[in-house]
DNA sequence: GCAAAAGTGTTTCAGGTACACCCATGA
DNA sequence: TCATGGGTGTACCTGAAACACTTTTGC
């Protein structure tokens, strides 16, 4: 009667990253030309498989490092995606995970090793399989997340400009922010500071740097206030 | 150098249902007594693997149905747990999913059958390997997927109260609401039919039944109008 | 001196929150 | 008649949204 009296099925267990960076007021997704069949040629997120030694979270970051070069991602889970023909080659069950990563710290020689290419989300190809879903949750999962936790800073140097947060955040929801009500709110949290630095590359008068405040953040929290942009 | 020269490791993948019931004023969950090793005879929920030839989806459909006896349950995935040793069996990558279900539809012959029990979320006792998780992680979701979409009225029978529908919230919110504003914001969406049947159950006076109108929901959406509670 | 982006406060409005009394009925 | 839960409206307050001008500086 129950299931450990019979033949238990094993499956193939897939990782599927989606990789994304911010550059030139947008956001991007890391995607590389499919090496192999079904859908040689293709346009395709990050992936890999699930290895008997390793923990699901861990084969992720495997994943997404190997494709980066950047260890200690910042990532979370987007679900499981498991129809019997999703991938049309055998059957695999494919987790996938969303991951921010600070698009300056890319090891560009890794573009050329896999074939990778950012784009623009805004401009995504039709990807192979059902990456095109997975990137769908993504972005919606994003939008929730970002508006309550501070997880856009992952997408950014570590010191950035408020214009530059901005139009993150704007990238992000897809609309446009006013700015004094952007400012008014980021900085009425008191979890940035302000830097004596200017960026000058993208105005003659330059606009300060920030810093994210971690200890300031969590005593926010323990406040019992919350992020909200 | 690719993924596809290398010996690929397959796993068990398993499914555990967070089958959430709502009486008595409190979100209860079905939980069972374990019948095998490891932990035989501990609290545990309900389970199974995912088969070759089927969907992840379906199968936590067909799990849902095997032990509620109910079919065509709402369910949403939690998310996949894939610790190494999560299962201290063996290795096992489970997909969790929730699912709420109008409990008087309930086959309790199956109670017998499988040995399980609905347990109020407030009294859960400890759960084998990382069901606990799953739990909170499920309790997590649901507080905010009930909060802007109609889903707790899967946890109500076809037609219910107000007052009744009052209290599912607050036991999803694990806070009380104030009667007058709950009342104004949910009619105030007039996705609710009053019918002229009064429920005497719980009062001498009575109170009106009410029915969930999905055709009304769907127009408010059509409208970009949203669902808030 | 001018173009181009950075920086800065106030008013308005909507929606959420707080709150107390009457009603219907069975026992 | 009384105890019990069902049903109803208003005032206040907080937080979001709208909105325009000055500053800096490289060219």
């Amino acid at each position: 009667m129950s299931p450990i009296f019979y033949q238990k099925d094993v499956h193939l267990v897939a990782i599927d990253c989606i990789i994304m960076g911010f550059k030139d007021n947008d956001l991007h997704i890391l995607t590389a030309r499919r090496p192999f069949e079904p859908f040689k040629g293709g346009w395709s997120l990050m992936g890999g498989f699930v290895n008997a030694n390793e923990s699901v979270n861990n084969a992720a970051k495997r994943v997404a490092a190997e494709f980066t070069g950047i260890s200690n991602i910042y990532m979370e889970q987007v679900g499981a995606y498991g129809d019997v023909d999703r991938d049309l080659g055998e059957r695999v069950i494919s987790i996938a995970y969303f991951a921010l990563v600070d698009i300056e710290l890319f090891d560009r020689s890794l573009a050329d090793k896999f074939n990778t290419r950012w784009v623009k989300v805004s401009l995504l190809p039709q990807l192979v399989f059902d990456h095109n879903d997975m990137v769908r949750d993504t972005i919606a999962i994003l939008q929730k997340r970002a508006a309550i936790k501070p997880i856009g800073f992952n997408l950014l140097s570590k010191e950035f400009t408020l214009p530059v947060l901005q139009s993150l955040y704007e990238a992000i929801y897809q609309e446009s922010i006013d700015k004094r009500n952007f400012r008014k709110k980021i900085l009425g949290m008191e979890i940035l500071e302000k830097l004596d630095e200017k960026d000058k590359n993208s105005s003659k008068r330059g606009a300060y740097y920030y810093q994210f405040n971690k200890e300031k953040y969590d005593q926010l929290v323990q406040q019992g206030l919350h992020f909200s942009l």
